[in-house]
DNA sequence: GTGGATGCAAAGACTTTGCAGCATC
DNA sequence: GATGCTGCAAAGTCTTTGCATCCAC
């Protein structure tokens, strides 16, 4: 198992350094608006949309472009550093990757709270039904759409059913 | 009335009886337009966008504009008749249901074919997954994107490991 | 100094909406 | 005949791109 968050010393200096060795080996610069997204990347709730993130750079006195941000996250994805993912929503979700750990999602209808989950047999499920398939995977995304346990109780089930059914997933 | 390959005596008969009446209980109108569009949907290849059913139509010969094409998917979607769902495309894709059944995805990402699978080992894992974490589900879809038997030995996988990680699901 | 990067604004893809005329019940 | 429906075009959202300028190497 890797070490995890708690341990950390030197937070973003990880990523910092593998981002500017992708780059580097692209001959790519490491400019200071890339070097200010990728902190604010892994400085944010891991789930994070581009708008979001625009927002928060600019809060930190940033001024970056939304064509960078965007720019800058199609980078950070090839890199391997954030996975973009649909979550349900019209626009594009992001999320820092940590490690190289491959996890699910189960997403409240109510709250919005995205919760990460990792199952070992999910995996195997998942051999055993290329298997049956003659697939080879390369990537998989399982989502559980829902109520969390905040809002499990009180939430009206019945009047997210239409949502349910709309979710673009 | 043409005849199906599934055994069927009467193709769309209940798909249509079930949007009729769905239509009615919400005093809503059944009018040409929408059934011309039930039966292109169950008509097609299962998965479909709404371009795609645009343009069916009008190869059709019918003339039915964008703007409804969309407003009547969100209506069967709503019946239920119709799921819409991301494949890891920039847009929606659209499958038209057939009785009840719940099932998931391998997509490859060589030709885009969309397979489908059920597996009852998966629904039991999802009701332990939720257990764990307390979680209510409505809904769940797991995706598995690879390479297809027709494709896996004639496509070159690292070609492919980009495209995986950009995928937006 | 050079080639890549940025910001801006415009364009793009997909989808939704306001409105006037039209069709269904 | 009233109410809901349609097509059209315009607007909306999210994302990408062309271009002149700017900056890291």
């Amino acid at each position: 198992m890797p070490s995890r968050a708690t341990g950390r010393k030197t937070p973003f200096a990880e990523e910092q350094v593998r981002f500017e060795a992708f780059l580097r080996s692209r001959k790519l610069k490491y400019t200071g608006e890339r070097k200010a997204l990728v902190q604010a990347v892994f400085q944010t709730d891991h789930h994070f949309d581009a708008d979001s993130l625009h927002m928060a750079l600019r809060k930190k006195g940033g001024d970056i472009s939304r064509a960078t941000v965007y720019r800058t996250l199609d980078l950070l994805v090839q890199c391997g550093l954030v996975r973009k993912q649909s979550l349900g929503d019209q626009h594009a979700h992001y999320e820092a990757v940590r490690g190289d750990e491959h996890h699910d999602h189960l997403i409240c209808l109510n709250c919005q709270k995205v919760i990460e989950f990792f199952r070992p047999d999910l995996e195997a499920l998942q051999d055993a039904i290329c298997e049956e398939h003659k697939f080879r995977a390369l990537h998989h995304s399982l989502q559980i759409f829902g109520l969390c346990s905040d809002c499990a109780d009180t939430t009206d089930e019945s009047s997210l059913l239409q949502r349910v059914s709309q979710i673009h997933t």
